[in-house]
DNA sequence: TGACGCATGTAATGCGTTACATGATTGC
DNA sequence: GCAATCATGTAACGCATTACATGCGTCA
């Protein structure tokens, strides 16, 4: 049930509406940790108020509604993130690929290894220097900004996923003809 | 519509029953790239012979049957394997973790980052053995063995991730109290 | 006043997990 | 003969996506 600790940890940083916490999903977080619509958001939420892990904060104009952590939902938020089992869930299709790039023809193979690079190389041509910035901006008096661990994460991911197409490409040309 | 294409991959590399397909979905593909019980896979494996992407290629004792990929089949999982889209399907409640270690108090913060490096520091002391074991039995003249090419993604992530907790240690510690 | 974006919801469908259910073979 | 494992399936429930549905507020 991550969506709710998701949605904890979320409006641990502050209040938010579901219409808000929709358009975070949008961003890196659905992209590299958890996806999720307006339309699983409004209900989850409504369940969290009902089990007593969120309070509407403010209501405001269209109907909009923040709501804000209790106790019990910082609580449950830190149990969550403290404790987790050793079997976590992973989903993930381009992972997914990675097993199979073997199921291809060597020339398909090569090809797709070639394009996850090429893609690595282009989404680090755009993170690393989102990062710079944020850094650059950065008052050390603060504490670090939010979403600068996990941008470090997504350009060490990269760069790791980068790295290993490469290995894998010459891995697969090093076969010796017999 | 993965769970599928997981099948496909799995069956180019020779005919498999249900059965045989589960326990592969119990290894090292279910624990990084896309989780699947035996209650999902016999039934997609029906819809996928109705659909003519397989083909059932023997059957043995106690109602085992094998199935083998048909060249829709094949030619199916090429197309999703080299045709992919832009915005992939990824679910990791670890990542989920990474994003939200900013909503802890800087104690706890610090305990679970600390306990990823560790995690992540056995998980390699266990793999990179495993590795290095599958290179030394390797004939240069065989195509490289099936899951060399993951586990290579596996240690490459590890250690990122590794990498990415003692960074955001440093980076949490060196902030400057005003 | 019309278009766009804000804002919230429900319904239908499909995918995934857990639990239920059954029976055959092999090895001790 | 009994236990473990092989082997396949269905049912119930919950979660996720897509589509359907509605209406307010702001700005040009």
């Amino acid at each position: 049930m991550s969506l709710r600790h998701a949605l904890l940890g979320l409006l641990a940083q502050g209040p938010a509406s579901g219409y808000d916490l929709t358009r975070t999903f949008d961003g890196s977080l659905g992209r590299y940790a958890w996806q999720a619509g307006h339309s699983r958001i409004y209900p989850e939420l409504n369940k969290m108020a009902d089990a007593g892990l969120v309070v509407v904060d403010e209501t405001g104009p269209r109907g909009r509604k923040t709501y804000a952590l209790t106790d019990d939902g910082r609580t449950e938020l830190r149990r969550w993130m403290l404790h987790w089992p050793e079997q976590t869930t992973v989903r993930d299709e381009t992972v997914l690929r990675m097993f199979l790039v073997q199921s291809l023809e060597p020339d398909d193979a090569r090809r797709l290894l070639e394009g996850i690079a090429e893609h690595c190389a282009r989404e680090l041509q755009r993170l690393r220097p989102l990062m710079d910035e944020l850094d650059a901006e950065h008052d050390p008096h603060e504490p670090v900004p939010f979403g600068r661990l996990a941008g470090e994460y997504g350009v060490r991911q990269y760069e790791a996923v980068h790295g290993w197409a490469l290995w894998s490409l010459e891995r697969l040309a090093a076969t010796v003809p017999s």
